[in-house]
RNA sequence: GCCGAAAUAGCUCAGUGGUAGAGCACUUCCAUGGUAAGGAAGGGGUCCCGGGUUCAAGUCCCGGUUUCGGCUCCA
């Protein structure tokens, strides 16, 4: 198996080279940056200067890159002296590959590889197919062309980046093209209008969600869930308002390094009619929308001193917060400009903090399970400060230490299959993250675990030790969904729409035969409802047949078909989601199946 | 914000310079039904917005907006 995806490994990158060996016999003069292989295929970043290069252009390289492996030309590997590779790619130019020869020599190489295919020599460190004609015609094709930033940061030149899909086999290519469409039949925002669960409308705003009723419930129930848990997880709630007085941003530091992120402030001292007259304002404040709600919960612990007996405290809060993203970042319910974070402060001292986050990191996987998430496929990435860069960073190496090696104790204990990254970290201190893929494979943030430094030190956070002297206590922050909306949006997708019976918005569907047993459907319907149950009547004058193939499509639980032999018996019938069978159920097990499954959240 | 693409009825989409269409949905009427589409009639359009080319623009050109895929950023 590992042989098999080296294999794939030196396919892909092997197409890569062959992609730019394609571009450059058909523009001679681009730059080449890197070629790598990614999990899908590969990609090539080019600077094409002044050449505009759009996806009708593929077609054309995808033809070129066939010519070259129909040629069957050699992948041949030479060595050359450092200095003198910077030499020659300097003499041609290519500015991106001499940078990266520069910093291979920085880094202590006294040599670097080139690959040479046909005309087309490259940087690499390989390893490469032996020849082109190794590569079947029909295991790849160019998929996509975006912008790319030289070594991905916005301040550098942006260049193009070619996708390309590469597999072992036409098969296995077919396959991936098929499975990528049934993903994209899922796709929480096709679902969401299909299933009339929320729409964005420009008219309100970008990235500000409108929940319709059927998803206002699905929320309304991961969030009765929540607090439940929460409760009995020994946490306490606040609350907070959407907006507040600049100076907590002043004193957060917010108004200073997030202001790139923050909606402008509204002015207060004057009202909507003084501002539309253009009055003078005579005493101005501003208030800001809040794009969390740390200070919040810091202004509740500062408003009484506190013992380290109080200690911990845990303060949890479904709190709606705003943050002015950027346009092109905004996508669906994944990532929007207003959203709920389930957010909880934990306040304790250092002798609690490994105990409090063990705490957290369990609570984290309950609540996955309880979704049926398998926590396995989840991806968790302990975030560190980047060591040669100490000044970004607020608090000192003490804490920072303790802080990193606690977090990593607590992951490693809890045999979390993480992955450090460095330089990860927030400026306030480091944090352990738990990323959920959605349909087409993007990795989302959701529950984050964090140490803050920054909070305690600029809001001058005191309790009284058992010495009688003021110290500074440990601040955690965390959340488990991360945001309602990325999370319900990854929910919709882990199970397609179709929710199970606990949280799905409509449980039961009644179907009425004919007009005539419309109002005992509706009879029935009050009965569920009070006996707690969710339901939906369709009455409409339609076929049996019709009414069957809508309430199929909305993916509800249970479906009961109502007509005169049901209005004369105790007796139910009832077709289960995803089965096309019918069922006589007399109604009181009909009630105590459907509690079972509530109960056992399936 | 940047690179590439898309935008036509509530939804899904057809329409390559010459009278704006289909299916579903909606309304009304007929049919009163038994497990994935009963029948008929009807209403519904700023063809994303603004400019240009043309005798004539949904269609071609320019600018903008939004959406989608990336980059950067992020819950």
């Amino acid at each position: 198996m590992d042989q098999q995806n080296n294999n794939l490994e030196t396919l892909r990158h092997s197409l890569s080279h062959v992609m730019a060996a394609a571009i450059k016999e058909l523009w001679p003069d681009v730059k080449f940056a890197i070629g790598p292989a990614i999990e899908t295929g590969f990609y090539y970043d080019i600077d094409f200067g002044e050449i505009k290069i759009g996806e009708e252009d593929l077609g054309a390289i995808e033809k070129k890159m066939k010519h070259i492996i129909k040629q069957g030309l050699k992948f041949e590997r030479t060595e050359m002296a450092i200095d003198e590779a910077i030499a020659k790619e300097k003499a041609s130019g290519q500015i991106y590959k001499e940078e990266l020869i520069k910093d291979l020599k920085a880094a202590g190489e006294t040599s670097v590889s080139y690959y040479k295919l046909g005309n087309f020599e490259d940087l690499c460190r390989g390893p490469h197919l032996e020849a082109s004609g190794k590569i079947k015609q029909d295991i790849f094709m160019l998929n996509k062309l975006a912008g790319a930033y030289w070594r991905g940061d916005e301040k550098n030149k942006m260049l193009t980046r070619i996708y390309g899909l590469a597999f072992l086999t036409k098969e296995e290519l077919d396959e991936y093209i098929k499975m990528i469409a049934e993903a994209e039949k899922r796709d929480h925002r096709k679902l969401g209008k299909e299933m009339d669960l929320f729409h964005i409308d420009d008219k309100v705003g970008l990235g500000l969600p409108l929940w319709h009723p059927r998803g206002a419930m699905l929320w309304r129930l991961v969030e009765d869930f929540w607090y439940k848990e929460h409760l009995k997880g020994g946490y306490e709630l606040v609350r907070s308002p959407h907006i507040g007085n600049r100076i907590l941003w002043e004193t957060s530091g917010h108004w200073g390094f997030y202001n790139s992120s923050m909606y402008p402030p509204i002015e207060i001292g004057q009202t909507l009619e003084d501002r539309q007259k253009s009055e003078k304002i005579k005493e101005s404040e501003e208030f800001l929308l809040k794009p969390m709600n740390c200070p919040f919960h810091v202004q509740i612990f500062k408003s009484s001193p506190k013992s380290y007996r109080d200690f911990p405290m845990r303060w949890a809060e479904c709190g709606t917060v705003y943050r002015f993203e950027k346009k092109g970042e905004l996508s669906g319910l994944t990532r929007v400009r207003g959203f709920t974070q389930d957010d909880a402060h934990i306040m304790c001292r250092a002798d609690q903090v490994e105990y409090e986050l063990k705490r957290v990191v369990d609570f984290i996987l309950f609540i996955f399970q309880s979704f049926g998430f398998d926590t396995k496929t989840i991806n968790v990435y302990l975030s560190l400060r980047d060591p040669k860069n100490k000044e970004k960073y607020a608090g000192n190496d003490e804490g920072w230490d303790f802080t990193e090696n606690v977090l990593r104790k607590v992951a490693t204990d809890k045999e979390l299959n993480f992955v450090e990254e460095e330089g990860e970290a927030a400026f306030y201190g480091p944090k352990l993250d738990f990323k959920l893929k959605d349909v087409i494979g993007r990795e989302w943030q959701c529950s984050t675990l964090q140490f803050d430094f920054n909070l305690p030190e600029r809001f001058d956070m005191n309790y009284t030790n058992n010495k009688g002297e003021d110290e500074r206590p440990y601040v955690l922050h965390r959340a488990l969904f991360g945001s309602f909306e990325r999370f319900l949006a990854l929910l919709i997708e882990h199970y397609a729409g179709a929710f199970p019976v606990w949280i799905s918005p409509i449980q039961i569907k009644l179907v009425a035969v004919s007009e005539k047993h419309v109002e005992y459907c509706l009879k029935l319907a009050d009965d569920f409802r009070s006996s707690g149950f969710r339901v939906s009547v369709d009455a409409s004058d339609e076929t049996v047949g019709n009414k069957i193939r809508k309430a199929v499509k909305e993916k509800v639980p249970y479906m009961l078909v109502i007509g005169d032999k049901e209005m004369n018996s105790d007796n139910l019938s009832i077709r289960n989601r995803g089965s096309d069978q019918m069922r006589e159920v007399p109604r009181e097990d009909f009630i105590a199946e459907i509690m079972m499954k509530i109960d056992n959240k399936v």
